[in-house]
DNA sequence: ACCTGAACACCGTTCAAGT
DNA sequence: ACCTGAACACCGTTCAAGT
């Protein structure tokens, strides 16, 4: 259903019609709408499994964790917003920043510094990542935002740019968390 | 009315009710809610203006305008989940983006460089103060979400927490593009 | 230029009652 | 255990018509 009609359209009501059910069927399954939305953001986030990563330094291991949760919200039309918006009321993002939590946790930081960092991770991630999904739905609606002269700039080298820029603000926090463990030895 | 009310009860009928006058007539005023939204967006983001900084170097000049925009979210309740709503929308931010790529271009870097870290600065500023506000709401319900032995830990010291790991974001992003211009060069 | 009145097409949620 | 029926209290938006 997100991937067919969006988050904005993705009612409790057009819910119950695809299953065949009265609305007020759902409520016995769910408590309410956030946390239906709350059970959603987990499946999105659960989607992409990390590769075992052996014995890697915490680095690399933060690199491929955060690339995979990207690709994870990339998957489902909305993905950022939804989680997004479930965690904003406190529910639905423990996973993703549980798996953030662990790739820093081989670093050896302090624990205080370990959440913060984790944090931070997941705010540019999810920040990002719902910027992209914008822009991505805005140009399948074919809106044009790019004022003057910007050329039509085919799909694929607009993915490049967006990698590359979320892999430069991932860089940016790495970098940063480096220096920070140089500070405490 | 954000204040007293809440974004999710700040509607269109209801403010149109605080107006005294029908909810058609907003529409004279503004195209849809939307634009409505990013306009309260514009007038909460220009609430703090940033003391005219001399010629600190990019680094405090980019601490001090992190802190004022977090102060000016801080001033509204569920300032920041306006902004992050309206800015999802492409609209809104547009003056956050420009005052923090201001500060980092003292810094005097490659130009891609400095607008995907502005991104990288407002993402983590914007998904932070929104779960700070997110707290401070659940507290003055009365919501006890903190598990086990945690104590009621007073307002005061939650407060400096939050600055604190606030903080530590800005210093990890800081820290990162400061090794960022060593490599430049 | 600015607003009213009335309508359209929706929402989330509750709750007694059914099977 | 799981669902229906019916209702409650709302939404955002449009548009002819008024002043």
């Amino acid at each position: 259903m997100l991937d067919e009609y969006g988050l904005p359209d993705l009612t409790m009501r057009r819910l119950a019609l695809t299953l065949n059910v009265q609305p007020s069927a759902l409520y016995w399954h769910f408590e309410n709408k956030q946390t239906l939305l709350a059970a959603v953001s987990d499946r999105i986030v659960r989607g992409t499994r990390v590769v075992h990563h052996g014995e890697t330094d915490w680095a690399s291991a933060v690199r491929i964790e955060a690339e995979a949760l990207r690709n994870a919200l990339l998957s489902f039309r909305d993905g950022a917003e939804v989680v997004l918006s479930s965690q904003a009321l406190g529910l639905g993002a423990g996973e993703a920043l549980a798996r953030l939590t662990a790739a820093i946790h081989l670093g050896d930081f302090d624990e205080r510094v370990e959440r913060a960092a984790a944090a931070a991770f997941l705010h540019f991630l999810l920040g990002h990542v719902s910027h992209e999904q914008q822009r991505i739905q805005a140009d399948s609606l074919g809106v044009v935002i790019s004022s003057q002269g910007a050329k039509p700039s085919d799909v694929d080298t607009e993915a490049r740019r967006e990698r590359d820029s979320f892999d430069f603000g991932v860089s940016l926090l790495i970098a940063g968390l480096a220096v920070q463990s140089e500070v405490a030895r």
